[in-house]
DNA sequence: CAGCATCCAGCTTGATACTG
DNA sequence: CAGTATCAAGCTGGATGCTG
């Protein structure tokens, strides 16, 4: 018998990222991180450049927006495709892989996004309940 | 800033994570956070005492796992459960709130896992043409 | 066992300035 | 426009020691 039908997520894959030294857990934080999961979101909905990304992705800084998209790239989620006119013109858009990633990525932000009244409740009663610290 | 241009298919959400004053972007970061993912991703096979779940989660420290426990309880995502035994048995679990967002990240994680040898090949294209660093 | 308090090294981040 | 370089500051997170 198939112990993945019980236990999904003990598939027997080459990777796992519980553990300390698997290369998916840097992966996933790239993807996840503060600035990378904004990123991956705003590029779904079609190619950007840089400043247009900017401005998509509020509060970021120049530095980790390059920084983000660098990872991005290199982990074969987002494209570069630089012209070499004057001025500069370069854009970003995700790979096939970058979209799924930015599928599941986007399904969890909705989520979170239609369910915050019930996260904002559950902090009101958490806080609620210890008295003001 | 109204993203609500680029994204008529939320048009009518009160929350935006790419608003930097979003209180939905505080929760991602708690969920999506280099602990928080891995704590729903271990709790989402059943309940866990406070130590069983740091040795799941490989390389969290106590203080990483307590803070990221109160952070996700108070979002209401996780039910903590404690009984007054000496010695004493705390119990973790997934609230249903909790178990929605466990079952996107999860959907995620997998994905990463089983692309890995993609991102990794991606890595290594994308160094060899810089030459080393 | 299940945590909290404290200390502090170091990584992350944001400003600012500069280049092609 | 599209970045890179540099620097200070602040936050993150690990180690340690203690409590109930």
């Amino acid at each position: 018998m198939d112990i993945t039908q019980e236990r999904p997520e003990v598939q027997d894959l080459p990777y796992n990222v519980f553990a300390k030294a698997c290369p998916s857990r840097g992966t996933l934080e790239h993807v996840t991180g503060r600035w990378g999961a904004l990123t991956l979101g705003a590029l779904h909905e079609g190619s950007l450049r840089f400043n247009e990304l900017r401005r998509r992705v509020d509060g970021v800084s120049e530095k980790m927006l390059s920084q983000t998209l660098h990872a991005l790239e290199r982990d074969g989620l987002v494209h570069r495709e630089a012209q070499p006119t004057n001025p500069p013109r370069v854009d970003y858009e995700l790979t096939p892989l970058g979209h799924e990633v930015a599928e599941r990525l986007l399904g969890l932000i909705h989520l979170l996004e239609g369910r915050m009244d019930d996260v904002l409740a559950a902090r009101e009663r958490y806080d609620g309940t210890r008295g003001a610290l």
